[in-house]
DNA sequence: GCCGTTTTCGGCCCGACTGTTTTCAGTCG
């Protein structure tokens, strides 16, 4: 099967000389195309691509009503995309018994998730695919749209995609099916909308390993001194559009040759000595600039960005007679500075800027003025105040979360399960709440007794009811060490409604921390309305502290939120919302936010030791 | 299809909400 490769691109691969990085020996025995996109696809199967075959697995299981398979896999989907290692190489080193060691991985989907390895898919998902075949993941993608209703479209009116949905929408035909109204018509193409306008940027989260994986494969070219990622993903965005990489050498052509032939390249744009532009396997634009080593600085300074931020600069130059470009800072034909990022602002006459900064919202006045906040650092974090379990909705025990928090290198962390309202979690309630806290107790006694300092503390995410209230009583709040709160429902309230709501559920004394604000998914739903200056003012006259919900999808408060928190003198929170022991390394993406909302150290409670936040707490 | 300090076979979390219905199917974190 040649799905997904041009044949200019075959053609053109087979031409290029392959970089010393990829050549196996099986590349000196290519016979035929389809042999050889058999094994390039061998190479190319990451994690993200194992992770949307089982999610689609799972979900054509459900269409055909098959009981518990769905969520075996959805479960061995979520275990294999938080796991750190790519599956391709745990296979390489320890073949299927490497893969089950992975929980929720079994006989069955490690022979699956070989065959996926070995020949890009396997037969079981085809042989399902064949009965119904849609394009599940992106028909899923729309809010509300499932796997009954994905088969119900394909029996009933034939719809393989989105487009063919929006045609159906647009045409009255859905609500025109059993079971189906204006109503459900409407918010189909609401969601489709909504799904448009997320255009084709990324969740950072997701894609940042992948993207430091191609950095790490530049780096290893043997003609390349330097390279780094620059764009928006330096600057740390939520979401980016493409991937921008600069790297130093004096033979920028062999290193072009080399990245062309990388194996997760679908199409090449464009090839030249110092600009190459490609379409990678995963739907990304990608850019590589080669420039010379004194070019360094001001090359990283033109493609990072942002955009408004490199005005100014080149404008701030200009007043002073001279020219900034990607090659340095000139003077007439005189480079005066260019080798460093350092020396280049230095030469303007400003101190360093961080990436996370650079967007042009007030930083270069800042620098000018010695007053950029000295930013909260990588590693400032000792506590994780958002963490479920698998008494609720996680995949981990206490025990297991505690571990790896540990590990991470925090000292605390507060166990927030879900509560009673949010019933399909398996939520709490006030006995529930009281079982768990007397485990904790004894996981606690169990630190203490082993001379360890690591400290749970007894939490929950409670649940904002429609009118402000709480699911849970003040009795049982009040025996907890942190109360988080969120909405969790009724997303369609209006901007007043919503935000009496969350206000009163702030001056409720038990609640220290409101989760996720403005519970927003990336691309798939938008923030509730919410009165954000009036909802600060609130904060600060409760001592209600505001999370940084550090889920890459959710990414919740947004970045101009917290600098708005940081000026009033709102304290906020970076919480991995870990659902698994592998989710901490999420908070990485929370801190990259809180930077670039202007928060340093002090505005962060959890970057506090455990006493002094707890006082802090109300 | 996975898992086991009750088990290698027999379990597998569950209820509110919505939009469609007069009793329920589908989605959701």
């Amino acid at each position: 099967m040649l799905t997904g490769f041009s044949q200019s691109f075959v053609s053109k691969q087979a031409d290029a000389k392959f970089p010393a990085l990829i050549v196996s020996p099986i590349h000196f025995c290519i016979h035929s195309h389809v042999y050889f996109t058999n094994m390039l696809k061998y190479e190319q199967m990451t994690n993200q691509e194992i992770v949307k075959n089982l999610r689609e697995m799972a979900m054509l299981y459900e269409m055909e009503g098959v009981l518990f398979k769905p969520r075996a896999y959805e479960k061995a989907a979520i275990e294999v995309e938080a796991s750190g290692e790519e599956m391709k190489d745990l296979y390489d080193k320890g073949g299927k018994d490497a893969l089950k060691k992975i929980p929720g991985i079994g006989d069955g989907i490690a022979f699956h998730i070989e065959s996926l390895l070995k020949k890009g898919s396997f037969a079981e998902h085809e042989r399902l695919k064949k009965k119904i075949p849609v394009n599940i993941s992106e028909l899923s993608a729309i809010e509300g749209v499932g796997p009954k209703m994905i088969k119900t479209f394909y029996q009933k009116l034939k719809i393989k995609n989105i487009s063919d949905l929006e045609k159906a929408a647009n045409a009255g035909k859905i609500r025109k099916l059993e079971h189906f109204g204006q109503k459900s018509e409407g918010k189909i193409l609401k969601g489709i909308e909504f799904l448009k306008k997320s255009g084709g940027r990324r969740i950072l989260g997701h894609i940042f390993p992948e993207i430091k994986n191609i950095e790490k494969m530049i780096r290893s070219f043997p003609e390349v001194e330097r390279a780094i990622v620059a764009g928006s993903t330096r600057r740390r965005k939520e979401t980016i559009g493409d991937i921008d990489f600069l790297a130093i050498s004096t033979k920028p052509e062999r290193v072009m040759d080399r990245f062309v032939g990388l194996p997760f390249i679908e199409h090449v744009f464009s090839k030249g000595k110092t600009k190459t532009m490609v379409k990678l396997k995963n739907g990304l634009d990608a850019d590589l600039r080669v420039v010379p080593a004194g070019s360094y600085g001001a090359a990283l300074n033109y493609f990072t960005g942002s955009k408004d931020h490199n005005i100014k600069l080149r404008d701030l130059a200009q007043r002073k007679g001279w020219k900034l470009n990607e090659y340095g800072l000139w003077k007439g034909k005189k480079q005066i500075a260019g080798k460093s990022e350092e020396e280049l602002y230095k030469k303007l006459g400003l101190l360093y800027i961080e990436p996370e900064l650079r967007e042009n919202t007030g930083e270069i006045e800042a620098s000018r003025s010695a007053t950029l906040p000295k930013l909260i650092n990588y590693n400032d974090l000792k506590g994780d105040l958002q963490v479920q379990t698998d008494w609720t909705d996680g995949e981990d025990s206490i025990e297991v979360m505690t571990e790896a928090a540990e590990k991470t290198g925090l000292e605390y962390i507060a166990i927030t399960d879900h509560t009673k309202a949010l019933a399909m979690t398996g939520g709490s309630d006030e006995k529930k709440l009281l079982r768990q806290m007397a485990a904790i107790d004894k996981i606690n006694k169990a630190f203490r007794a082993r001379g360890k300092g690591f400290r749970v503390l007894k939490g929950a995410e409670v649940n904002i009811m429609k009118d402000g209230s709480l699911d849970i009583d003040d009795k049982t709040l009040t025996k907890l060490d942190v109360v988080g709160a969120a909405v969790h429902s009724h997303f369609n309230l209006t901007r007043e409604e919503q935000t009496k709501r969350v206000i009163r559920a702030m001056e409720n004394r038990n609640i220290d921390i409101i989760f996720h604000l403005t519970a927003r998914v990336i691309d798939k739903r938008g923030p509730i309305e919410l009165d954000i200056d009036e909802i600060i003012k609130t904060a600060k006259r409760t001592k209600t502290v505001l999370e940084i919900d550090a889920f890459p999808d959710r990414s919740d408060i947004k970045d101009e939120y917290i600098k708005k928190c940081v000026l009033a003198g709102v304290k906020m929170s970076i919480d991995s919302d870990a659902h698994s022991k592998a989710h901490y390394k999420f908070l990485e993406f929370g801190i990259a936010q809180a930077r670039r909302g202007w928060a340093e150290k002090k505005n962060i409670i959890n970057a506090w030791p455990v006493d002094k936040m707890l006082k802090m707490l109300k």
